[in-house]
DNA sequence: GTCCCAGTTTGCTCCACCGCAACAAGCGAT
DNA sequence: ATCGCTTGTTGCGGTGGAGCAAACTGGGAC
């Protein structure tokens, strides 16, 4: 097997303040693994053996009910960690990662979690630094779900998804990667008509442009009004 | 100040591991606080420059909107850390703690936190840990949110107080700290008007008893049907 | 090209829930 | 006791958006 860029680790926040021997290390302990749009890297329930690191593509973080309906708790973006359940604690992967698009990840046996916090100086602080972030946008989410209404929490999600894997395009931003409306109900909680409807308006107001499984918004600060942010 | 006693930490998860000099040090760095009933230790927005550790009481995690309605994002028992916005790279605390009763806790000043991660060996796992919980508890609100109605989210509401916070009874498992229906709607996203004709519903049922800021479960195991537990 | 299918659009009906309003019931203070 | 304030109860009308159903569309497989 031919040899890991260091270049790809040395610029991710939990990689940054290591040098060129420690990346080497790293990089050598683990295993890259690319998947299909559709496929998963492991399922809500399997045992928390590895954990991940996403250098490209996204990935769609979804939680199954038990009576079958989806909900995507997060989406993930090239750079980040995942999977990272048995760092906190768990036996089992809380939710299945699905592949939004082509992926391309690394993994490292489990084993190693410890080694990294124990060894790297700053990987434990910058990662911790991550889920923070996350603990705070699912409260986000928590507060948008309890006060707001349909439109205004599609206008949030969408807001999210430029921000996080917005691609600058002539006519606006794009969302880089295939979403439909279905997955877009699954973020807000609604049913994939509510979203065609209030897309379809928003065309109408030349708010966002969509075709089948794309999305591009045109007029964020349209966007961000309808959001509902006071002020 | 007459020292603190070091029982009080001896059993909790972060301290578990740790020897009986270690614990004291630990105490001699704690201040000790009380507050009251509806009184807050901190602030949303405040910098986050201590963390805290519950001692005595309930406290109830309070985000509030742009336009003034506030959520409950979550409570905190005796024994559980909270306010550790900083050891996740917070520079504020991202909600308000206000206490349900009257609350005894203790607080460190942050530099502490790292000096207990560094030091004291499992404190870090243990913490965690208990983060990951969060994550989760939080997670599997969102897709209540997200798949439930009303009905079927107060019951969980109520299952999950009477698990952290409940205590038995002769006619069933109240939960033990003042809670107004207000409260629970600001739990469930709802209106209090709607979680008051929904107890009166199941009063009249048998299925929960409650007084002015008050609720007692009779019959858990319908409430846990209600719930919409598939199985 | 044609078929097929996943994704989308749109109309219509219905009901869970919100929002208002008015009232009742505790509980503390004086 | 009387007042005042917080909390809880209940009725009623309006509506946001779910839940059908039916038709359309674009893109890939062959």
């Amino acid at each position: 097997m031919k040899k890991l860029d260091e270049s790809l680790l040395t610029n991710l926040p939990p990689f940054r303040k290591l040098d060129r021997s420690q990346i080497r290390q790293i990089l050598d302990a683990a295993t890259p693994v690319r998947i299909n749009a559709g496929d998963a890297f492991f399922d809500q329930g399997d045992t928390a053996e590895k954990f991940f690191l996403l250098l490209d593509g996204h990935i769609r973080v979804v939680k199954m009910t038990p009576d079958g309906e989806q909900v995507i708790a997060l989406h993930i973006a090239s750079g980040q960690l995942f999977g990272i359940a048995a760092g906190l604690g768990k036996a089992t992967y809380p939710a299945t990662s699905v592949a939004a698009d082509e992926c391309l990840a690394l993994y490292w046996p489990n084993v190693m979690w410890d080694r990294f916090v124990a060894t790297y100086d700053g990987f434990a602080t910058e990662t911790y630094k991550v889920v923070g972030e996350r603990l705070d946008e699912m409260n986000k989410r928590i507060v948008e779900m309890a006060t707001q209404q349909v439109e205004q929490r599609v206008a949030c999600v969408l807001l999210r998804l430029i921000n996080q894997a917005g691609r600058k395009v002539p006519d606006g931003i794009e969302i880089d990667f295939p979403i439909t409306r279905q997955n877009i109900s699954d973020m807000t909680g609604t049913t994939l008509h509510t979203v065609s409807r209030l897309l379809s308006a928003w065309e109408k107001s030349g708010i966002v442009a969509s075709k089948r499984s794309k999305v591009t918004v045109t007029e964020p600060h349209q966007l961000v009004l309808l959001s509902g942010a006071t002020g």
